[in-house]
DNA sequence: GTGATGATGGTTAGCGGTAACTTCCGGGAG
DNA sequence: CTCCCGGAAGTTACCGCTAACCATCATCAC
C-alpha cells in the first residue's frame, strides 16, 4: 500500500515512522498523559520532523468538535466590531478555541451563506452581529445544535444567547441630554441605516415626542457612513433647515465628519450647532471640541460573549436569554 | 441501521426520502446537469424540506477542495485591510469561493496558528498580510500545496504570489515632496512599527540622507496607533524639538491625531508645522486643512489578488513572482 | 439484429481522523 | 500462586461526503 504522492503528512505517516498505530499518535498529540513518556517523546519528535499538519476537517468530522468559533461581522472597517472581537478572542484563546471571522457586509443573505459555510466546517459556536436573520438562517441555527450568540442589540426573542445593549434607550438618553441642555430643534443624521441605526433613531424620535418637539429634522441614507458623508449630509441639513440647533449623528464617524464640516464653515460648535455621535470611539476624545457620544461597552460585550459561550461549550445548558450591558452618555464639548 | 439522534440532516436522509442513493443526491446538488430533471427537482425539494446543511468538513476531506480561501489580517480596525478584503471578496465570490478571515493582531505566531487552522480545514488558498512569517509557518505553507499570496509590501523572495507596493519607495517619495517644498527639519512619527512602518521609515531616512538632512527627529512606539496617540506623540516631539518644521506620520490615523493636537494648540498647519500621513483613508479629505498622504491602491490590490488566485485555482501554474501596484503621493493642504 | 453510444444512476472504497471497546501485561492483595 | 486491577496500546467501525469505476437501458447507425 504505497503512500499517496501528496506531500501532506498524516497521522499514519508518523505512526509508520515510530512503529505504532495511528490512534496512539492521535492520543499522544491530544491527550499526552494517556501515552507513556518515552513513546510520546518519540512521536512528538517524528511529528515535528515530518512537519505534520493536523487535518481539522477530518477531526471535526470524526469527533463532532472543532475547537473553533465563528464570528460574523458586518464591517471590517468599523472599529466597533474590532473591540468586540478582541474581547471574544481573548476569552476563547485561553480555553484553546480559535476564532474565525466572516464578513457579511451588512447583508443577511451573506450572513446566511457564512452561517452555512461555518456550520458546514463544524464550528462549535457562532456569534452574530444583530438579531435579524433570514428565515433559512434561523432554521439552520436551530438545527445546528451549537450555541449561538446574537450581539450588539437586544431582542425579546433571542435564538439562544443575546448580549448587548438597548440601542433605542441609548438613542433616547442622548437625545434627552440635548433637551435637558435647552436644545429644541434637534436633528437626526443617519447613514447605512442598519437595524441598530434604526433603533437609535427610534430612540431619538421617542425622546422628541415625549418632550413635544418636532421630529422633522431627519436625514438618512443607506450609503455606508464615512467622514466625508457626515460632512456632506450636514451641509444638506443646514441648507434645508438653517435654524437647526443640534444634530444627533447615528455614529461617531458621521459626527466627526459633521464637526469637520462645521470647522470648514467656521460654524462654532456647540454655540451655533451642537453635535453628538454614538459608540465612543477613539476619535471623540481627539477632536476640538471633543464630541458628545454614547459609550458602548464593546470590549465587555466581547468578554461576556466569550464567558457565556465557554459555559455552554463546557456543557452548561441554559434557556435563551438576553443580557443588557448598558451604556453611558458622555457629554463632550460639542454639546456645551 | 437506525438514524442518529442528532438533528443533523445528511445526504443519506435526503436519499432515503427520495428513494435513491446518496451519491445521486450529491450529484444533483453539485452537478445538476448530471441528474434527470424530474429527479433533481424531487431531490431539491426534499433537501429544502429537511433543511439540509452540507458538511463541508466531510466534502473537503473527500475531495480535497473546499471552495474557500482564507485571508489573514493583522487588524480589524484598520481600514486598510477592509479595502483589500472587499476587492478580494468581490473577485472570489463571482467564482463561487467563500472568503474566510483570520485576525493575527500583528503577531506572526498568531498568524502561524491561523495558517495551521485554516490549512487544517482544507482551504484552497491563503492570503497573508506582509512577507514576514515564522519559519514553521513557511514550512507549512510550502508543504500545503495551495496558492499563497503575500500582500501589501514587496519582497525579493516571495513564497508564491506577491502583490503590493514598495513601502520604502513610497516613504521616500513623500519625504522628497517635503524636501522639494523647502522643509528641512523633517520628523518621523511612527506607532505599532510593524514591518511596513519600518519600511516607510527607512524611506524617510533614505530621502533625508540623500539630501544631506538630519534624521534626528524620529519618535516611534510599539503601541497601536490611534488619534489620541498621534496627538500625544506630536506633543512629545514638539517639546523635544521645538524647531521641527514637518512631520511624516507613518499612517493617516496618527497624522489626523497630530493635526487635532495642532488645532488644540492653535498651531497653524502647515505654516507652523507641516504634516503628512500614509494610506489615503477617508479622513485625509475631511479635515481642514486636508492631509497630505500617500494613496495606496488597496482596492486594486485586492482585485489583483483575486485574479491571480483564481488563475492558480483554475490550474494555471506560475513561478513565484512580485507585482508592484504603485502608489500616488497626494499633496494636501497640510504641506501647503 | 448487433454493437456502439451516451445518459443516468449505483457500487465500492476511501479521505484522515476519533470513539468505544478489547487485549495485553505487570504488580499488589489475599 | 491466583486473581483482579489499572495503565498502555491496538482493533474495529464509522463520521459525511466524493472519485472512480461499473451497470443498465434506450437510441441509433449499419
Amino acid at each position: 500500500m504505497p503512500r499517496r504522492t501528496s506531500g501532506r503528512v498524516t497521522l499514519q505517516d508518523i505512526a509508520d515512522r515510530v512503529g505504532v498505530t495511528k490512534i496512539t499518535v492521535s492520543r499522544a498529540l491530544r491527550e499526552p498523559q494517556r501515552v507513556s513518556l518515552a513513546l510520546r517523546q518519540r512521536i512528538e519528535a517524528a511529528s515535528a520532523e515530518l512537519g505534520y499538519i493536523p487535518n481539522h476537517a477530518a477531526g471535526a468530522l470524526a469527533s463532532g468538535r472543532s475547537h473553533s468559533v465563528a464570528l460574523l461581522i458586518p464591517s471590517l472597517s468599523n472599529a466597533v466590531f474590532s473591540d468586540i472581537q478582541r474581547g471574544i478572542e481573548e476569552g476563547l484563546r485561553a480555553a484553546g478555541y480559535q476564532l474565525l471571522i466572516g464578513h457579511t457586509g451588512y447583508s443577511i443573505l451573506e450572513e446566511e451563506r457564512l452561517i452555512d459555510t461555518y456550520l458546514g466546517y463544524g464550528v462549535d459556536g457562532l456569534v452574530l452581529s444583530g438579531t435579524r436573520h433570514t428565515e433559512h438562517a434561523e432554521r439552520l441555527l436551530r438545527r445546528a445544535g451549537v450555541p449561538v450568540v446574537e450581539t450588539l442589540e437586544l431582542t425579546p426573542t433571542p435564538l439562544d444567547i443575546n448580549v448587548g445593549l438597548d440601542q433605542t434607550a441609548a438613542g433616547r438618553a442622548l437625545t434627552e441630554t440635548f433637551i435637558a441642555r435647552g436644545y429644541r430643534r434637534i436633528g437626526f443624521l443617519g447613514a447605512r441605516m442598519d437595524h441598530r441605526a434604526q433603533l437609535r433613531m427610534a430612540g431619538w424620535e421617542a425622546a422628541l415626542r415625549a418632550a413635544d418637539l418636532s421630529t422633522e429634522y431627519c436625514l438618512t441614507t443607506p450609503q455606508p457612513s464615512s467622514y466625508r458623508l457626515g460632512g456632506e449630509m450636514l451641509g444638506s441639513m443646514l441648507q434645508r433647515w438653517p435654524a437647526l440647533e443640534a444634530v444627533f449623528c447615528c455614529n461617531d464617524d458621521l459626527a466627526a465628519g459633521a464637526l469637520f464640516e462645521c470647522q470648514r464653515r467656521r460654524l462654532a460648535v456647540p454655540e451655533a450647532l451642537a453635535l453628538a455621535g454614538f459608540n465612543g470611539l477613539d476619535i471623540v476624545e481627539a477632536t476640538t471640541p471633543t464630541l458628545a457620544t454614547v459609550v458602548t461597552p464593546r470590549r465587555r460585550i466581547g468578554e461576556v460573549i466569550a464567558e457565556r459561550l465557554l459555559a455552554r461549550l463546557g456543557g452548561q445548558p441554559c434557556r435563551p436569554h438576553s443580557e443588557d450591558l448598558g451604556f453611558e452618555v458622555r457629554c463632550g464639548g460639542s454639546i456645551g
